[in-house]
DNA sequence: CTGTAGATCCACCGAACGGTGGAGGCGCGA
DNA sequence: TCGCGCCTCCACCGTTCGGTGGATCTACAG
């Protein structure tokens, strides 16, 4: 039996979740709360195999309830569950140790599937947020800009046309793009703007 | 005949600088002051036409003191002279409105041809400092970017086009096309890569 | 010696971007 | 009250970029 907490600001997204595990043989519904600081204390107190968390709450939000969680109960697997999927809420709360991660438009029964396997330590993520780790997970060989891909990456940060860059580096234009588009499937980019943020982020560029 | 003030918190400075416009046929020095404040008052009611003015004063510093000058005695010149000549120092003493730029190892000549320049209204600047200017061409106003702009150029960094970047701010792609060439001119740029880039560098961008 | 990684180059196309020159509204301080 | 800074929006246009799917050459390691 997965004893499961669930955290969220909202009574009516908590009712709904109940009815939802209710019809689960294998899944009990053991605790709620409604801000971080009480999940926390409800999943320790109540021993929780799995906490079902929203992000976007009031006092402490799902992603330092997930950090305190993993400190305090290392045993329990965070699942969060909320609305957004921006890069800036996914990264954050994958840092801080959450299992896995649905967005809210979820069929209750993948949601089942998915706290199933939080509970025996599996990851589940909703479709558009593998896309979003996809750039962001450094593939084995990946994340590392051969030399002169850095120059051209270093070249287009200071202002150069690709025409410019090819100047400068005494080879043609075909040439930049062919090392722009590795340099961003290497970053998980689409363009050159963003590659050279990831370029600042990773230190490679000055 | 050229009449000059002096402002500088150092008597010893003051005084060296006394003998050397002693030898000037065309330059007298009507006054001087020990920092910024009383600086301004000298200059306004001595008439100066042109103010040698340090930078770092106890009180008011040279460069509250410049722009207080520009703005009740437009008709004095403002010459910075000074041991620093970081960018720091030289950008915000320009933008206040100094006509001119010197380090206190330029010799007794070099300073008093500063100052018959600076009395006909012509730029004199240190060749060091003119160095510094060279990448940063700012009008007055400019370097700043507004809250607005840095959202703008937030998510620009994070890869969103025009159109993303619209609908993340709930405003029209033509506002983002704005407020992003406004940011090219503020930045010295003429791309988002180099926009990007420079947010970096100045520490805009996280 | 053969596979692999890196660097170079090509063509084509639609989409996005940058440049220019506006315009109106709003709030704040001189 | 007037001006200025800021934010918003518009149209037009040429240029650049990004995506795709190749290709050859070299150097090096297995």
């Amino acid at each position: 039996m997965i004893r499961l907490v669930i955290v969220d600001d909202h009574p009516i997204v908590r009712g709904g979740l109940r009815d939802t595990f209710a019809d689960a043989e294998d899944i009990i519904v053991v605790g709620e709360a409604g801000d971080g600081a009480e999940g926390v204390e409800r999943a320790k107190g109540l021993a929780a195999d799995v906490v079902l968390m929203d992000l976007r709450m009031p006092g402490m939000d799902g992603v330092a309830a997930t950090a305190a969680l993993r400190e305090r109960v290392p045993d329990s697997r965070v699942l969060i569950l909320t609305t957004f999927d921006s890069e800036n809420d996914v990264l954050p709360a994958i840092e801080a140790g959450a299992i896995g991660y649905l967005l809210k438009d979820a069929l209750p029964d993948e949601l089942m599937r998915a706290v199933r396997a939080a509970a025996r330590g599996e990851s589940v993520l909703a479709p558009s947020v593998t896309q979003h780790l996809m750039g962001h997970v450094r593939r084995p060989g990946a994340g590392t800009l051969t030399d002169r891909e850095k120059e051209v990456l270093q070249l287009v940060a200071n202002g150069s046309s690709n025409r410019e860059a090819a100047t400068a580096l005494f080879i043609g234009e075909a040439s930049i793009k062919t090392h722009l588009q590795h340099i961003y499937d290497k970053l998980g980019v689409r363009d050159r703007a963003s590659a050279v943020a990831e370029g600042y982020r990773r230190r490679l560029l000055t």
